[in-house]
Formats: structure tokens, C-alpha cells, sequence
DNA sequence: TGCTCCATGTAACACGTTACATGATTGC
DNA sequence: GCAATCATGTAACGTGTTACATGGAGCA
């Protein structure tokens, strides 16, 4: 389980509400892992519940149920034990990878539109990301470990964002593509071959 | 649901077996999305319910259970109709940059022997993508529509492993510097800043 | 008054993972 | 005979998604 520990360390850099903590996720481990209000809830009980944080009224809660959590030794203890373990590289699992299998199989299913529309959804995406990195890593300060390793996980969004609209692109010509070389000889030997 | 789509896809190019389907998936779609043969089992047993695809015994099964599974004509109807839908891109959910977020707000917590095998684990994938590459989609053949659509995916393959193992190797080189400036005035603004 | 946002929660279900179980076939 | 592989399944649990519910605060 991979969510509790990316809370402990939004946690760890500010205590914060619940709901605070989903928005804060949203704008940092969240532009590349999303979690719903629920699942941040369903953690924190689960984590207070197991003496990793700690909760109290927030001070400007009024009469609302406003609670601040905040990382105990154990949370931060628990996190240092996780971190040194080691795990497997995410999966590439991308829906459109299938309709393209489909489309290969069924005949031209027009999946032209959906790749534009892809496109235009990395670009945003990259285009906020730069937004993102000249904000607050600009060029040429020498800059201190933690931004430094801040700045590398926006590059992996940048670079994959980039190599998202590169290789879109390269399909959508195939795609639009007219001619085709109808020689079986030319086809994959088997249906398992080839990605 | 993707799942059972992507099986649908699967047999349409093959029909067979739930067991076959298992061991073909890893090596076509599976490649970047792996599923277990209890996922592939619950998911076969739901579209039979559905209409989707029907099975007969195998041929070849003598006293076993084995039995063949073939996509039936709602099941294609229910491909095409899928495949026209829109899809978000996938997340980036790689548990190793939260461990990097941690390492940043903890002190450094020697996250380098695990990037090397990380770094390893990638060009083996990138290795043995390649050697389909080869195999499958030789340089110069005019391939067929099919066959083109299969390597562009096995592309997709390809360039995400290389962009994984440059980073790696970027990300490697920065947790090994020595020299850190400690000026706070170069951290970043704000804990949500910078993905 | 009604609207939006803040803040927290329950319920139900779909999907994914792990462990365990069963029996036939193939090869040494 | 024994082990590995083929082939299919159940059970339990953890994670992720969707829908719905509740009530306070700020604003027009």
C-alpha cells in the first residue's frame, strides 16, 4: 500500500486537514496519482487508528468538524522503514492501447479524434508543468537537495508528457495514412507477436 | 472497465483458452498490463453471463476442464461500441517518487541502489522489446495496417523505456552529489509547489 | 433566500492481489 | 513414482470509484 505512505509524506511537509491534504495532493503527487476525498479519509482513520497521526480540532474550526493532522515518531518511523523497500516499475496502462488493438482487429474504428483530443490534453499538461518549473526552479540557482529531487519528479512529468505528444502524433499520420500494403506475407507471424 | 475489453480484443485475434488467454496476454497487451488468470477467469465468466462470448469444450482436452472461448457478435458489437469512447490518459502512479518526496523531506535515505535496479529492470524490458522489434517489424517491409499499428504500441513500449532509464540515470547522478548549497532561500516557496 | 464552497462522512460496488485448492498431463 | 506444467477454480482482502448525505460559512 503506497497511498497512506504518500500522505505520511504530505503530512510531513505541512499537517493539514483532510480536506486541505486532497487539494494539496491534487497539486503535487496528484498531478501524476490522483485519489479521491474518500480514500484520503478512509487512510487517515486508518493511520490515526494505527498511531502513525494524530488529529485535533483545527484552531480556526468554528463550529465545523475541522481536524488537523499531523505525523507521530511512529508515522515517520513507519515511512522510513517503507522507503527502503524496494518496488515494482508502474505498468504502462493505457485503455488506448487496447483500442488501437481493436481497431488493428476490427478494421480503421476513426480513433483520430480521440488521439487529438489526447494531444491537446498532454499539452495542456506540459504546458502547466513549464508553467510550474520556471515558477519555482529557475535556471542557474544552485539549489538545495529537496528542490533538487522536487525538480526531478517535474521532469519525469515533463519528459513523459513530452514522449506522450511525440509519439501520438507519429500515430495519428499512421492513422490518416491512405495506402496500405496488403500482402499477407507482410503481417505478423502470430497474433501474440509484436506488443 | 477495461479489462474484459482488452480480452475481447485478445479473442478476436485468437480464440482460446482461459489459460492460453493468460499466458498470451502477458506477452502481447500484458506487457504494460498484467493481469492474473483469477482476474481473467472472473472477467471470462461474466461475459459468458453477458452474451458477449460463449465457450465449448477444447478439442484436445481429453479429461480436463479446458475450454475454448470465442467472441460472439454482441461481444464485437460491445468492442466497437467501447472503442468509441473517450479515455483519460493514464496516471503516472510510480510508488518510487513518493519514496523520492520522502527522501526529500526526511534527509537522504540512499534511494541509489534501488534506482540501479530499477535502471536495470528498464533495459531488460528495453532489451527484450527491442529483440520483438526485430523480429516482428524488420526495417523496410511495407507493412500491412495491422502489423503497423502493433509496432507503433511496441514503440510506445520502447520509448518509455528509455525515457525511464535517462531520468534514472539523471536522478542517480543527483542523489550521489556531495556538495548541497543550504541557503534557504533557495528552497522552493511552498510544500505544494513543484509536482 | 439560495448558491457555492468548505469539510467530513457512509454505502455499495468494481477491480486487483494473494493464498490456497484440485485434478489431469507430460517428462525424467 | 515424482515433479513440473497445464487448467480451472474459491475465498478473503485491499484498493479505487461512484453516488449520496450532512451541515457550516460566505456571499449576493
Amino acid at each position: 500500500m503506497a497511498l497512506s505512505h504518500a500522505l505520511l509524506t504530505s503530512l510531513l511537509e505541512k499537517s493539514s486537514s483532510g480536506y486541505d491534504l486532497a487539494r494539496r495532493f491534487d497539486k503535487s503527487i496528484g498531478f501524476f496519482w490522483h485519489a479521491t476525498h474518500q480514500q484520503i479519509y478512509r487512510e487517515l482513520g486508518r493511520m490515526e487508528a494505527a498511531g502513525w497521526i494524530a488529529s485535533s480540532s483545527a484552531p480556526d474550526a468554528g463550529k465545523t468538524r475541522k481536524r488537523i493532522y499531523r505525523v507521530l515518531p511512529p508515522g515517520q518511523a513507519e515511512l522510513l522503514r517503507w522507503a527502503a523497500e524496494p518496488s515494482a516499475p508502474m505498468d504502462l496502462r493505457d485503455e488506448f492501447m487496447v483500442r488501437l488493438r481493436a481497431d488493428a482487429a476490427l478494421g480503421s474504428l476513426d480513433l483520430a479524434p480521440e488521439l487529438e483530443r489526447r494531444i491537446a490534453l498532454h499539452q495542456d499538461k506540459l504546458a502547466l508543468y513549464r508553467e510550474i518549473e520556471q515558477r519555482d526552479f529557475a535556471a542557474g540557482t544552485g539549489m538545495v537537495r529537496a528542490a533538487s529531487i522536487h525538480h526531478m519528479i517535474l521532469k519525469k512529468g515533463i519528459l513523459y508528457e513530452e514522449n506522450s505528444i511525440a509519439w501520438a502524433q507519429e500515430m495519428l499520420d499512421l492513422l490518416k495514412k491512405k495506402s496500405w500494403n496488403t500482402n499477407p506475407r507482410h503481417q505478423t507471424p502470430e497474433p501474440e507477436a509484436g506488443a
